[in-house]
DNA sequence: GATGAATGAGGTTTCATTCAT
DNA sequence: AATGAATGAAACCTCATTCAT
C-alpha cells in the first residue's frame, strides 16, 4: 500500500510523435475512463486503445493518478477556453443569451465529461485535489464575465453570483446524465436556462433579452 | 464455479445480535464508500472498520453490489420521508418556505450524501441500474408536492419542473462538497433559494413569502 | 491447513428416527456429490437436499471426509451384497452367465456411482484409503466365486484373474460412464461379455454357455 | 466484476525463458492434480511447484480450467502419437504383439496418467467437455489400426470393439493405480493381455503370435 | 529510448466447522 | 439434544508497475 511516487509529473513529449501519442494516450483514457469508471479501468487496456505500447503509457504518464489528473487538466483548459470566449463577448449578450451560454460551457464538453465524472468517483480525496485548481480558475473566470456585465457589483455578491453558476453549469449536465426522455429533458433546460436568467436579469441588472424565445423555437 | 447468491437482496439478520451487526456495517460502508470511493472502497476494510469480520459481511450482504444497492435504499427511504413530510405542510408554505425545505432535504441527509455520491458515480451502468428506482420515487414525490401546490399545473410542466427541483437539491448539497469558504457558502445558498424561490413562485402562482428574509438573518 | 479430527467415525444413530436422517443425508450427499464433484459439493446444500439442519449433518457426520468414508462404506456393503448372490448361484452358471452377472454387479449400483467415482477424484490418497478395504472384500469374494468354480485352480492364478475381473466390472461401468450412442454402448457390452466369458472357460474350465446369445437377443 | 479471460487457449510464450517457464508449470500442474485431485488442486501450489509467482502462472494459463485443459491437450498429443506409430507397424504384428502394444499406450504416458486421471473425475460436465475431444481423436486411431489388421471387419464391429479396446487400455492403468502386490500385478497384466489377444485373434481372424510367451519369460 | 513479459500484493468471495441459543 | 448464524482461513484471479531485452 505504499503511494506511488507523484512527485513527478507527467512528462512532457519532446517531438513532434510523441505530441501525437500524448494526444491519442489521453483520448484513450478518456474514452475507457468513462465507460469502465476510473478504477475499473486498467492501463493496459488504455495502452491498448491508444494503440500504443504500455511501456510508452509510463513513459509519458508516469502512473495512473498522473494520467488522471493530465485528464483533468485538459478538460480544465478547454472549460476555460470556452469562458475566455464567453467573456470577449459579454458586453454585447442579454441575460438570457449569458446564461444559455453559460449553461452550454460544460455541456458542450460532453464527450469529455463522463471520463471527467468517472475521476471524480476515485477516492474523493484525490478527486478534491485534482478538482481544485479547475474549480479556482473556472471560478475567476465566470467572476470576470460577472464583473464586466456588472461593474459595480459588490466583491462578496460576485463571489456568491459565480458559485451559483458554476453550480448550475454542472446541474446544466448533471441534466444529461440522468437520461430523462428527451422531451422532459429539454422542459428542465428550458425552465433551468429561464431561471437563471431571470436571476442574472435582477442580480446584474441586466435586459432578459429574447434568447429564451428563440431557443424555445428550435 | 457457482456464481455468486445474487438473489434478490441483502439477507435479513434473525437475532438481535445481527440486527446491530448489520446497522454497524452499513455505517462502515456508507463511510468508507464516502472516504474512497465505490470501487477503491473494499469489502475487508469495510468489515474492519464495523469490527465485525469479513464472513459476516458476506452474511448479509453477499456482495459488493448488493451493499451498495442496500445502502442507496437507505439513503432513498429517508429522502422519500422528507420530502413525504414536507408534502404534508406544503399547502401552508409560501414559495421561499418550499424552496428552502427542498433544498434542504438532500443537505440533513448529510452523512449520508457523500457515500450515496461514491455509488452513484460508480460504474456508469451499474449506478443506472441502482439509481434509477431511487430516483424515480424522489422525482414521483416532488411531481406531487408541485401539484398539490398547482393543482392546475400542465403535466408537461410538473415533470419539466420537478426535474428542476431534483437538479437543485443536488447542486445544494454539490454546494457544501466544494467546501468553499463559509461566507461564500452562506451566500451561494441564500442566491440559490432566491432564485428557486422566484422561479417556483412565478411557475406555479405562489406568493414569495417573507421566509429568505428571516433566513437572510441567521 | 490443521487437518480435522479424523480419529471419531461417523456416530451411529440411536434411535428410529435418526436412522431415517442418516439414510437421507447419505442419499442427499451421494445426489449432490454426483452432481456436482466431492470438491465442490457443499455440506450446507447436502444437509438442505436432505431438509436437515445443518447442525444435524455434523452429528452423524462430523467432517466431509467422514461423510465420503460413509457413503463409500454402503457403497462396498452393496456391492459385497450382489457378490455374496452371485456366489451362492456360482455352482449352477455357465462361463457367459458369469461373466454377464459379474460385469453387472456395478452396473446395477449405477446411481451409487456417480457418487463414488467423484469421491475418487477428492485427493488420491484419501481415495487410496477409502477405497482399499473395499477392494479387499470384494476381491476375497471374487476370488471365492473363481474358486467355487473352478476348485483346483492355483492360488496365484486365482488371484490373478480375481483382479483381472475386478477391473473388468469396472471397465463395464466406465463403458457406462463414456455415453456412447446406444448402439455402439450395446455392442460393447457385448464384446465385453463375450471375451470375458471366453476367458473365463477356458481359465476355469467351464463350459461357455448360451447365456451371450440370449443377452444379444433382449 | 470482469469475466475470466476464457480467450481460447493458453497464451503461448514469447521468449525462452517463457518456454521453459510453461514447461515446468505444466510439470508442476501435472504433480499436484495426481496428488491432490483437480479441485483440491489450488494454482498457488501449483505456481510454487514450480517456481514461479503466481503471475507467471496466470500470465500462461488464465485459468485453472485452461490449465487443465493444456494438460489434457498435452496427454491427448502424447497417446496419439504412441497410437500412432502402432498404426505405423500394424501390419506386421500379430495379436498378441498387437494386444501388448495398445495396452502399454497409456501406461508408457505413466507420469502424466494420475494427473489426467484427476482432470477426468474432476466435476463431470468439464470433464465432458474436456475429455471428448481426446476420447474421439483416440478411438478414431484405435479404429484405423483395427481396420489395417482387418479391412473387411463391418464399421459396426470395429466401433464396438474399438470402444473395447479403449477400456481394456484404462484397465492396464487402472491396474497400476490399485498398487497390489508386483507378482500379482504382473499376473494380471498377463491374463489381460491374452484375454484381450484371444478376442482380437478371433474377431480380426489374426494369428495370434508368440509374443504372449516372450512376455510371459521376461 | 522503446517495448511488453513478468511480478506479487491485495481484492472478492466461499464454505467447513463451531458454539451460543 | 438440536439448531443455524457466525467465523476466518484460504481460494481464485487482477493489474499497476518494473526492467531485461
Amino acid at each position: 500500500m505504499s503511494t506511488p511516487d507523484n512527485s513527478a509529473t507527467a512528462r512532457a513529449p519532446q517531438r513532434e510523435r510523441g505530441r501525437q501519442r500524448v494526444a491519442d494516450l489521453l483520448e484513450a483514457a478518456s474514452t475507457v475512463f468513462a465507460e469502465k469508471g476510473y478504477a475499473a479501468a486498467t492501463m493496459t487496456e488504455i495502452a491498448a486503445r491508444a494503440d500504443a505500447p504500455i511501456g510508452s503509457l509510463y513513459q509519458f504518464f508516469p502512473n495512473k493518478e498522473l494520467l488522471g489528473d493530465a485528464l483533468m487538466r485538459r478538460y480544465g483548459e478547454r472549460a476555460v477556453a470556452a469562458l475566455a470566449s464567453i467573456e470577449q463577448n459579454a458586453p454585447a449578450l442579454s441575460a438570457g443569451e449569458l446564461a444559455q451560454a453559460l449553461l452550454g460551457v460544460f455541456v458542450d464538453l460532453r464527450g469529455e465529461r463522463a471520463s471527467v465524472r468517472a475521476l471524480m468517483e476515485a477516492s474523493p480525496h484525490l478527486a478534491d485535489a485534482r478538482g481544485g485548481e479547475f474549480r479556482r480558475s473556472v471560478l475567476a473566470l465566470i467572476a470576470r464575465i460577472l464583473k464586466t456585465c456588472a461593474p459595480r457589483l459588490p466583491a462578496a455578491r460576485v463571489d456568491a453570483l459565480s458559485l451559483l453558476v458554476l453550480l448550475q453549469m454542472k446541474a446544466a449536465i448533471g441534466l444529461l446524465d440522468l437520461r430523462a426522455d428527451p422531451a422532459r429533458t429539454a422542459g428542465t433546460q428550458r425552465e433551468l436556462r429561464q431561471m437563471l436568467a431571470a436571476h442574472l436579469a435582477e442580480s446584474l441588472g441586466m435586459p432578459i433579452g429574447r434568447v429564451a424565445k428563440k431557443a424555445r423555437a428550435r
